[in-house]
DNA sequence: GAAACACCCCGCCATC
DNA sequence: AAGATGGCGGGGTGTT
């Protein structure tokens, strides 16, 4: 049994503090029988008040912290480490565990003297802050979630879960992610480099302006299309269009078309029975190998493997015990 | 898996 | 004066 520690302080938020147990401790998903064992610990042994007024009893000892084989920080009060809380990461750091924070708990590693030297991210807000107080960390503010040398770091709150889906995925394959991934109701896998936030998140007349052509780029996404195509269609340089894409999508060109791709691809292998062949040429994917291995490499899973697990029920009986 | 090829995309900067 | 534009260079990425 793998165990798992979060590790719980005054005043966290809830939701940072919660999200390892719901998907730490939930039911293993079928075909796992290894799990974990999520255990909150904290410094000292008396009531803990945290955010919204709730109150956490009868949690582990910080003892319980430094034995775990995996450790998470999910908040640094007031973007302090407590010291005892830091001595207790860097200590379970030194015996093997594997430390992941989520928003503001980056501090209480970085505290630790274990973010030296190495790529890191914490919330958004934080991550000057983050930079300032530590020089020598990789401070990356654009990213979900980052890992460097076995120590993970996440962005703010909803960003937390998707670091603990990817543990799962490293732990028990991609297979076993989606399937927690899905009795959460989340997207299966959101990769760690997404930005963190759209750069507008209002529409703006650039939003409303570049939607047309989203579609226009949807209602052809089979076939190649390239910045220039984009560009000419969009009546604008090149240049122009790339930088306007990003102010309204967060994202440049080639990643958003193969994002559709890959969405149109999985609705297809889930509710279709069309043969993965054709599904790459209908994605817009290319050839059959190219769209395998792009497949593979965005969801972890190949397609076959995708359509197995996320075969529309009522279709095909799938393979129940 | 390697290699060739096309295309991407972002900093730079003169220009509008 | 300040901001948007778009050509260019070339390391990076994706496809065959």
């Amino acid at each position: 049994m793998h165990s798992v520690a979060v590790a719980v302080t005054p005043g966290a938020p809830l939701f940072e503090t919660s999200v390892a147990f719901e998907v730490f401790g939930m039911s293993p998903p079928d075909g796992v029988a290894v799990w974990y064992e999520v255990r909150a610990c904290a410094v000292g042994n008396g009531p803990i008040r945290l955010a919204s007024g709730f109150v956490l009893d009868g949690h582990h000892g910080i003892d319980d912290l430094v034995g775990a084989d995996t450790v998470i920080v999910p908040a640094a009060p007031e973007l302090e480490a407590p010291p005892a809380l830091a001595e207790a990461v860097r200590t379970a750091h030194d015996r093997g565990a594997r430390l992941a924070s989520i928003c503001s708990g980056a501090f209480v590693l970085a505290a630790a003297g274990l973010l030296d030297g190495r790529r890191a991210t914490t919330h958004w807000r934080y991550a000057a802050e983050l930079a300032r107080r530590h020089p020598s960390i990789v401070v990356d503010p654009a990213v979900l979630y980052v890992e460097d040398g076995g120590i993970f770091t996440s962005a703010g709150t909803a960003a937390g879960l998707d670091l603990c889906l990817e543990l799962v995925r490293r732990d028990h394959g991609a297979a076993a992610a989606n399937a927690v991934a899905r009795r959460l109701v989340v997207p299966p896998h959101r990769d760690g480099g997404q930005a963190q936030y759209v750069a507008t998140a209002v529409p703006t007349g650039d939003q409303l302006g570049i939607a047309p052509l989203l579609e226009w780029a949807l209602g052809r996404i089979d076939r190649p299309i390239t910045v220039a195509d984009l560009a000419a269609q969009a009546h604008m340089s090149p240049r122009t269009l790339v930088r306007r894409f990003g102010d309204a999508t967060g994202t440049t060109p080639l990643r958003w078309l193969t994002m559709q791709r890959i969405r149109l691809a999985q609705q297809l292998l889930e509710t279709t029975e069309i043969p993965v062949e054709r599904v790459a040429g209908l994605s817009g994917l290319g050839s059959p190998a190219n769209f395998r291995s792009r497949f593979r490499q965005t969801l972890g899973v190949t397609p076959s493997a995708y359509r197995q697990t996320f075969r529309t029920p009522g279709r095909t009986p799938g393979p129940r015990p």
